[in-house]
DNA sequence: AGATATTTTGCAAATATTTGCACAATACCT
DNA sequence: AGGTATTGTGCAAATATTTGCAAAATATCT
């Protein structure tokens, strides 16, 4: 029996169960229970499920698609989000500010992982009491609605103390002409002091995004070090965006 | 059975009945008591439920939702919401911390209401985004994910700044010898600052907490303004809190 | 095709987690 | 106040997981 064969058997499996533990799995496959073991590893890995201790629960989005018959899960999530969440090691400071991708990659960190993660953004802030070991700083400052953040002077005052690892910053365009640019004053500014409290900077834009202009510029694309998108890093639309010494994954 | 499934169906009973006994739950589960009991506190600490002697509630905010959605809401949160809502006017500033009162207050808000409500609350900030009018300022600090509020120096720091015109605070019992105590030592000591940046501090206590006695002392009975409860100020249970310097409405 | 790498698979020992139970301490109820 | 129920802890058995290793299967190269 193929892997593949199995991995695609765990799927359906889970999709019409919900959850499903090894020894059945490996029962119903007939093959070991390190088999499975290991196909279940790789099948979280790229997000299509979500292990546990013993066995596999079907990811909520999956059991969404299954049970409500709506939202076809936005592969491009899945695939940024995996290739983010290889750039996050133990110990680290995580600063993410809003936008719905950070919000999926938040979602997505494995359980186990020993982070602190600075947010300005409250409902990625909560949706992560889901994990026990992430300790989660939450910044302060006047909520802007609209976008659901915290922003203002306040803000930018509680990162003077900060000293952050890593920066997802979540971004409405990017282009070589323009750099990274957003719809918003104050928040392009305090997106400039996240930045200069942070070793490295990190973007993941999703497709539509790229080669788009906006009003208020945050900076450079070569002022960042990773860019990440769904695309391959080889892509024709990439083109332009390599050799300024920001990695392309 | 999977823990996760466990917990899974623990949080489901809870979305429709609001609250479980241990007991029931280890029967319904087909699983120890000590086994239920541990998923409940792990999820109490996710933030995911309340735990009570002997079982578990909805979370507060989930509950709330839930039994909005059904119209059904404790008639005691409806009576002190409205007491408390005369006491905001206009152009105020106004300090709210965690407390399932406080969020429904906030709810309850008039929509033409132009205040600023500064909290240490993710959830009741957000959920003033449906109140236009009203500034939300959002303390920032450690999340602790437990009462789901921040908490910490930074977020006693964040309240240097500010001179608040009344602070509404959530306690989980009351009594005239110990005064306001709350179980958690950190946040009584951040109740302690809310106090003393407000000019004027509420207190809206649901029936249950009245003479009751908790380990951390906020303050004593006599250092608070007014006292909020579902019942009518001439009520007997009422009679030891009279004459002591606090409108009891 | 045949030889050589690479991946996949199953196994076993060392670790870690989960679970049920016992018992003392505490909280609740009448 | 006293009896019962509930909690917090520590413990040991049962289960799971991790890791390294070697055999089998598969892919790669000349």
């Amino acid at each position: 029996m193929l892997k593949e064969e199995r991995q695609q058997a765990i799927l359906e499996k889970l999709g019409t169960d919900k959850k499903v533990t090894l020894v059945d799995l490996g029962q119903i496959l007939n093959v070991s229970y390190d088999s499975v073991r290991r196909d279940v590893i790789e099948l979280e890995d790229r997000g299509l499920l979500k292990k546990v201790h013993g066995g596999a629960i079907a990811h909520s989005y999956l059991s969404m698609k299954a049970s409500k018959g709506l939202g076809i899960v936005n592969t491009e999530f899945v695939t940024i989000a995996k290739k983010a969440i290889k750039l996050i090691e133990n110990n680290k400071i995580i600063l993410m500010d809003g936008g719905t991708t950070n919000f999926y990659i938040a979602e997505q960190l494995p359980k186990n992982l020993e982070i602190t993660i600075v947010t300005n953004n409250p409902h990625l802030a909560t949706a992560l009491s889901e994990h026990p070991k992430i300790e989660v700083i939450l910044l302060g400052g006047s909520l802007y609605k609209r976008y659901q953040i915290t922003i203002g002077s306040k803000t930018i005052q509680d990162l003077e103390h900060i000293q952050a690892d890593c920066y997802f910053m979540g971004t409405n365009s990017i282009s070589i002409e323009s750099g990274l640019a957003i719809r918003h004053y104050e928040e392009s500014i305090l997106k400039q002091k996240m930045m200069s409290v942070s070793r490295k900077t990190i973007t993941c834009v999703l497709e539509e995004k790229i080669n788009r202009e906006e009003n208020y510029k945050v900076c450079n694309f070569a002022d960042l070090d990773f860019l990440i998108t769904s695309l391959n890093p080889a892509d024709e639309q990439l083109k332009n965006f390599r050799n300024k010494g920001v990695e392309i994954l």
